[in-house]
DNA sequence: AAGAATGTTATGTA
DNA sequence: CTACATAACATTCT
């Protein structure tokens, strides 16, 4: 489910319903018993998101970690709220909603070592507003690893998931296998603007929108398959009709034209 | 109903 | 020290 777009999202929906007031925190299936206690009742003061992590900060200095990994997702109930089902790790209740939280990677209470030692392993967000784009140039230009690979490595850049690492290669004809030196900086800055592009777009939406600006107000369904991305999951290629090759790439399947993209 | 999927980390190997 | 492969963990959907 999410990139880095989504936890942006996530982030700033829940400030509103949740933040500025005490919190009613559970853990239905018992899963997460102490933090939720540890929680309860304590007044959320605002999300942060960085890359794919989520950072809530409560009174006390009591922070709590989420990382969604590949299967985890927020169940947000406005009105009635249903009874958990499947494996719901923690319900926060504020005055604005009540928030679900199943299967993520990461659920856990840390303190601010934890969070600074957090925040050291991660390269700049392109959706933050202090993200200094120069930390992921000194890397990028100074490795020889595929930039495909490179998009990946949260330390990196953070944010950037399968789709986007597909997506915006593919925008800026980047082989995903080209060393990650052999960019030029303008290459490279181009790159990051598309990211940030994207990323933004997928933040107001709600969903990942690579192709087109103008489907943002149209729901996923109405699109039809071959035109939601350019190369991602895709066949032929969104541009030019050549078969789109698929290879594993970093532990994931890695999309390209090899007409676009060189 | 096996397998894939918008992820990360630890560990082993070269 | 670098790079790459593999396994492990989370869950839902086709």
């Amino acid at each position: 489910m999410p990139e880095g777009h989504t936890i942006h999202r996530a982030a700033r929906l829940q400030s509103a319903a949740l933040a500025g007031a005490p919190v009613t925190a559970s853990s239905p299936q018992g899963r997460f018993a102490d933090g939720a206690s540890l929680l309860d009742g304590r007044v959320l003061q605002g999300i942060e998101a960085v890359g794919k992590h989520l950072i809530y900060r409560f009174e006390d200095e009591v922070a709590l970690h989420v990382h969604l990994g590949l299967f985890g997702r927020f169940d947000t109930h406005r009105n009635r709220v249903p009874d958990p089902r499947g494996s719901v790790r923690l319900r926060l209740a504020g005055h604005a909603a009540t928030v679900d939280l199943r299967g993520p990677t990461t659920c856990e209470i840390i303190d601010l070592p934890d969070e600074e030692r957090l925040m050291a392993r991660l390269g700049p967000d392109p959706l933050r507003a202090d993200a200094d784009p120069e930390r992921a140039w000194q890397r990028i230009s100074r490795s020889r690893r595929a930039i495909g690979a490179l998009l990946m490595d949260q330390s990196v850049l953070a944010g950037v998931g399968n789709v986007y690492r597909a997506e915006a290669l593919h925008v800026e004809g980047l082989h995903p296998e080209r060393e990650g030196r052999s960019l030029s900086r303008d290459e490279f800055d181009r790159l990051w603007t598309t990211i940030r592009g994207m990323l933004r777009d997928g933040e107001r939406a709600g969903r990942i929108i690579t192709v087109s600006a103008a489907d943002a107000g149209v729901p996923r369904s109405r699109i039809p398959r071959g035109q939601r991305t350019y190369v991602y999951r895709q066949r032929q290629c969104r541009s030019c009709g050549a078969p789109v090759r698929a290879w594993e790439m970093a532990g994931r399947r890695a999309w390209a034209c090899e007409q676009c993209q060189l």
